[in-house]
DNA sequence: AGCACGCCGACT
DNA sequence: GTCGGCGTGCTC
């Protein structure tokens, strides 16, 4: 008898046994979609094993509907990286499988190509038929006339016209449709493989180069260069390799670094096809651009996290940009990391694996420095361009004007004299992140959150961050009644508005989420800043991302203490890596930048050793405190998290998964738990929420007890009144 | 997760 | 008398 073993998108974490369906095939290869009746559903699942034995009797076995591909979607193996990131991360992996697949296929769609409607003029289509009141049907009937074999409806529209003249020419007799494939889009022709030449590499770059391409098969690299060091010239000379030898390339950017402007430097260089997979592609988009990676016609496939799991038909090269960013981690649900998953793939494909940034995280800092990784630097920056000036301003005792020193003032305003323009950092949105009473002290707090509200100003609300509750300003205070409200502390809004009265005849530009939702809000303060000059920029971490100010020459960073002394022990790690990636945006070759930081901790051995002596000093330090303190990336960490609606209930739940494991002498001596506790933020979005912290220096004996874990959790009767979540690898606590 | 079944409260 | 609340159980 013949079973089919079946991943199903379910939470469940288990595989399900179907019998062939009536008018079976031949026998199917692991890996194809196969459409079953699930409940009282149908849905869509991966055949993993096909066998001839099943745990259930025969008669309780159902036979699936329909195998729906002849050829596995994801070969090989990237199935095998699936079912092994299910495994890692403890995630079900019919849910894993689905998520590697684009959404077009998970649905049951094709993988062949989706024929088009496509125009053409009628055999007897003349343009004496169409009156002179008829301008833009005249012109598309003479565009249609020069192209007989038609052209695509898509394609029409984008040339601006619309569904209505193109039915119009129809009822007229003059242009029919019809459905055919598109032409196939122009394939690799590497006579033109580059479009520009590539520039002069300096030493640094060369040998950067050469490590990457040092020796065949798997060969991981961390490429840790400063800002404006030429980290995408050696990505796009390393790219241009792989290419010569008919290959391909996939680049993970963080989700915030994919822009046009990324994907146009690479098509600018490059004469091939790249594609980009965004987030606002359509469904069909996205499986185009996924199918012409698969079939090896994109040579450059160029994604964020997601797409990792893009087949390429002859790999070359993965390359992962800002490594360290934490976007590369799916935050919920299947908690991947995209970056440690590339590793992965890197090695089951055989190729080489650069992971670059100027801060590299303390786990590939770790990897590098422990010899797993090559480690090649680049210190220079290109064209001679001096690095910035580290200032620490120690503002202890100094009068602030809404959050900036006198010193700041003054070297703003000489900044400006001089013609130049500054960036002003504050990571905070809003206009103040409290609200307090004047009379008895009450702070305006979210009811749903253990957290205060944050004041917005334009348009005046308060708005809390952790679960986007909004409410108006109240007029009393809800404890005394007073009507006496003071703002404490300043956000992005309340630095702009102090700026823009302490120096009323330079403008002032705010860049955070609230600023730039607008469409093209951030390209008309772009447009506005390229043109030189003189201004101040306030905003938060999108400032330091992406964009590059070249007539910037000062940036104050308002609050460097923030993170300083954070619950999280990444605190630390994530305060450098901003504070050097918004110093990275300012200055260029005749005029470097300073970087002036005001601090209450003027005297912080850490913040000094970051300033004085750079990242890899800072980083080498924070290791050395890391492997005292016994923490990641030297031990292993797997944070179980349990929120509940009624207080305790989380809490309860992870005492008595504890009890279990005690009874049960399933903890092993190497694993360690601690908790359970409350999570840093007790209370958010009216959840109660708990957390139990494992860790092992043992990375083998952690992954046996999670394995245990999972249907402990299942069968547990508090299990109902909970949510709980494990995540593998966590690179944050709350 | 979905989706059913099942057993108790306020409504046309 | 029903509509519908969410507790409980199941999915090859």
């Amino acid at each position: 008898m013949t079973i089919y073993r079946i991943a199903l998108p379910t939470p469940l974490r288990r595989l399900f046994d179907y019998l062939p369906p009536e008018q079976a095939a031949a026998r199917p290869l692991p890996g194809v979609r196969v459409r079953v009746p699930f409940g009282r559903r149908e849905l869509i699942g991966i055949l993993l094993d096909v066998t001839t034995e099943s745990d259930l009797p025969a008669a309780r076995l159902k036979p699936a509907l329909e195998v729906l591909d002849s050829e596995p979607p994801l070969p090989h193996h990237l199935l095998e990286l699936a079912c092994w990131a299910a495994d890692y991360y403890q995630h079900p992996v019919g849910d894993v499988l689905n998520q590697a697949l684009p959404v077009a296929l998970r649905k049951g769609g094709s993988i062949e190509q989706a024929p088009e409607i496509r125009w053409r003029p009628t055999a007897d289509a003349s343009l004496d038929a169409l009156s002179g009141r008829a301008p833009r049907q005249r012109q598309l009937l003479e565009l249609l006339l020069q192209h007989p074999e038609g052209l695509g409806a898509d394609a029409l529209r984008q040339s601006g016209f619309t569904n209505a003249q193109l039915n119009s020419l129809n009822d007229k007799g003059q242009a029919e449709y019809f459905e055919a494939l598109p032409p196939p889009c122009a394939s690799g022709d590497d006579s033109q493989l580059l479009k520009q030449s590539p520039l002069v590499l300096n030493e640094e770059q060369q040998e950067a180069l050469d490590a990457i391409c040092a020796t065949p098969g798997f060969n991981p690299v961390l490429l840790q260069g400063i800002t404006g060091s030429g980290k995408t010239e050696v990505y796009l000379q390393a790219i241009g390799r792989v290419l010569e030898d008919g290959r391909q390339a996939l680049v993970l950017v963080p989700e915030i670094g994919l822009t046009p402007q990324t994907v146009s430097r690479f098509r600018a260089r490059f004469g091939v096809p790249v594609q980009a997979l965004h987030s606002n592609m359509s469904d069909l988009q996205r499986l185009e651009a996924w199918r012409q990676a698969r079939e090896g016609l994109a040579r450059i496939v160029i994604g964020t996290r997601s797409a990792l799991f893009t087949p390429l038909k002859s790999p070359g090269i993965i390359i992962v940009d800002e490594e360290h960013d934490t976007s590369f981690k799916q935050q919920e649900g299947f908690r991947y990391s995209a970056r440690d998953l590339s590793v992965m793939r890197a090695r089951a494909e055989q190729i080489p694996l650069v992971m670059g940034s100027a801060t590299p995280s303390l786990e590939t800092l770790h990897n590098a420095l422990s010899g797993r990784y090559r480690h090649v630097r680049l210190t220079t920056r290109a064209g001679n361009a001096r690095p910035p000036r580290f200032e620490l301003l120690d503002i202890r005792q100094q009068p602030l004007d809404e959050g900036l020193s006198e010193g700041v003032v003054g070297r703003i305003r000489n900044e400006l004299a001089q013609h130049n323009q500054v960036l002003v950092f504050i990571n905070r949105r809003g206009f103040s992140p409290a609200l307090m009473c004047h009379q008895c002290g009450e702070v305006i707090g979210c009811d749903r959150c253990d957290a205060r509200m944050t004041l917005h100003r334009s348009p005046p609300h308060l708005h809390c961050h952790h679960c986007d509750h909004q409410r108006p300003i109240p007029r009393h205070c809800p404890t005394c009644g007073s009507d006496d409200f003071k703002p404490r502390g300043a956000g992005t809004e309340r630095t702009e508005g102090a700026l823009q009265r302490l120096f009323p005849g330079t403008e002032v530009m705010r860049v955070d989420r609230d600023s730039t939702q607008r469409r093209h809000a951030m390209q008309t303060i772009m447009d506005r800043v390229h043109q030189g000059e003189p201004c101040i920029l306030v905003g938060t971490q999108m400032l330091a991302k992406g964009h590059h100010f070249p007539a910037v020459t000062l940036v104050v960073i308002l609050d460097a203490d923030a993170g300083l002394f954070s619950a999280d022990f990444r605190g630390m790690e994530r305060t450098a890596q901003l504070i050097l990636q918004v110093a990275g945006r300012a200055g260029r070759a005749d005029r470097p930048g300073t970087v002036l930081m005001q601090t209450h901790h003027a005297d912080h051995p850490t913040l000094m050793q970051l300033v004085n002596d750079g990242y890899e000093a800072f980083a080498t330090r924070e290791l050395a405190l890391r492997r005292d303190s016994a923490l990641p990336p030297f031990i292993h960490h797997a944070l179980l998290r349990t929120e509940a609606s009624r207080p305790g209930r989380a809490e309860a739940f992870l005492s008595a998964l504890c009890g279990q494991l005690v009874a049960g002498r399933l903890m092993p001596d190497s694993v360690q738990y601690l908790g359970p506790l409350p999570a840093p933020m007790e209370k958010r979005a009216g959840h109660y929420r708990a957390q139990l912290l494992l860790q092992s220096y043992d990375r083998r004996a952690l992954q046996r007890l999670l394995t245990e874990l999972c249907p402990l959790l299942e069968q547990l009767p508090q299990a109902r009144q909970v949510r709980w979540s494990l995540d593998v690898d966590p690179v944050d606590n709350f």
